[in-house]
DNA sequence: AACTATTTATAAGA
DNA sequence: TTCTTATAAATAGTT
């Protein structure tokens, strides 16, 4: 998205990284704020830049959706079907594994491809070589987004060890 | 960005608002992983859709952005070795995901070399061709491997499922 | 801080 | 629902 295609991989340039991320992190704040509205749905970010400054951005405030996140369902309702709390979670965790098998799968299929090309001695090109390197690099991209997901259960069950009530919506300082 | 310009605004067509959702809820994940990569920065995003499903993105991980956010001012708290009684289940969980991370970090190296190799135009013959191919294989099996061991690591939380947090049941709907 | 040339995200449509 | 594609929006390099 810029006069030139950059990779995905870490910006050596200090400098750069520092004008890079007060962009993207704008931009990202913007999105997640679009989202919040288009979609009526619940969203907080926390991060940290590379100088380890602290930025958060919530909607309807991180502490809520945070408080939310930990405790699903807070009602100290009295049971009425009363499944165990994370067998929804549990569900979803079982089709992100699906999904991530199946994006597997489609790369061994493109991994054969790529077999029966060289065997027919058909790739000779460097634009071919690329293809290949892009390939692969957006399988690795697939699956680490895949891999994120499935941290959810993880971080609810570490967060749920620490109290959450004291966290405010504090956004930016600029650095 | 489509074909026509939106106003950003509650979209009121449930259909439409769930595919939005879906598709910016991608891309806001697909940015902060650029983001985490390009600038080294922490990011930890978690969020509601509309149906009220929870979704969550971290690098290096929710949990551990969230606590360090947290530590940042500390709150009044009180209580503090209130530990769940799994708290053996989740360590071994925690270096689950590091190894995998860590992985996909060595991935991405690999990655890094071909792209140097590329550029100088070293690989011409098919036996680079070969290699080159193999690497990818090898990665996409050790990703198999890792993932085998994340299945083992949800039974372990499934069988251990009872003392996270108590929340009843009333949504788990589909989405 | 602005400015664009480009790339990327995505709203509709198929 | 997954895939196109026309268009809006984000942003990398520049000034």
């Amino acid at each position: 998205m810029g006069r030139r295609k950059i990779e995905i991989e870490s910006v050596k340039n200090p400098n750069t990284r520092q004008v890079t991320f007060s962009k993207r992190r704008s931009g990202l704040f913007k999105k997640a704020n679009e989202l919040s509205i288009l979609c009526g749905a619940e969203v907080a970010i926390v991060m940290f830049s590379p100088g380890n400054k602290p930025y958060s951005f919530g909607h309807p405030g991180v502490d809520v959706v945070a408080a939310k996140y930990l405790q699903q369902d807070p009602e100290p309702s009295d049971s009425e079907g009363d499944f165990s709390s994370d067998a929804s979670n549990m569900d979803e965790l079982n089709l992100e594994l699906d999904e991530v098998l199946a994006e597997i799968r489609e790369g061994e299929k493109q991994t054969e491809t790529y077999d029966e090309i060289l065997k027919q001695n058909e790739v000779t090109t460097l634009s071919g070589l690329e293809e290949l390197k892009d390939l692969y690099k957006e399988f690795q991209d697939k699956v680490k987004l895949r891999l994120s997901d499935l941290e959810i259960s993880e971080c609810m069950m570490l967060l749920a060890k620490e109290p959450v009530v004291g966290v405010n919506t504090k956004s930016a300082k600029s650095e």
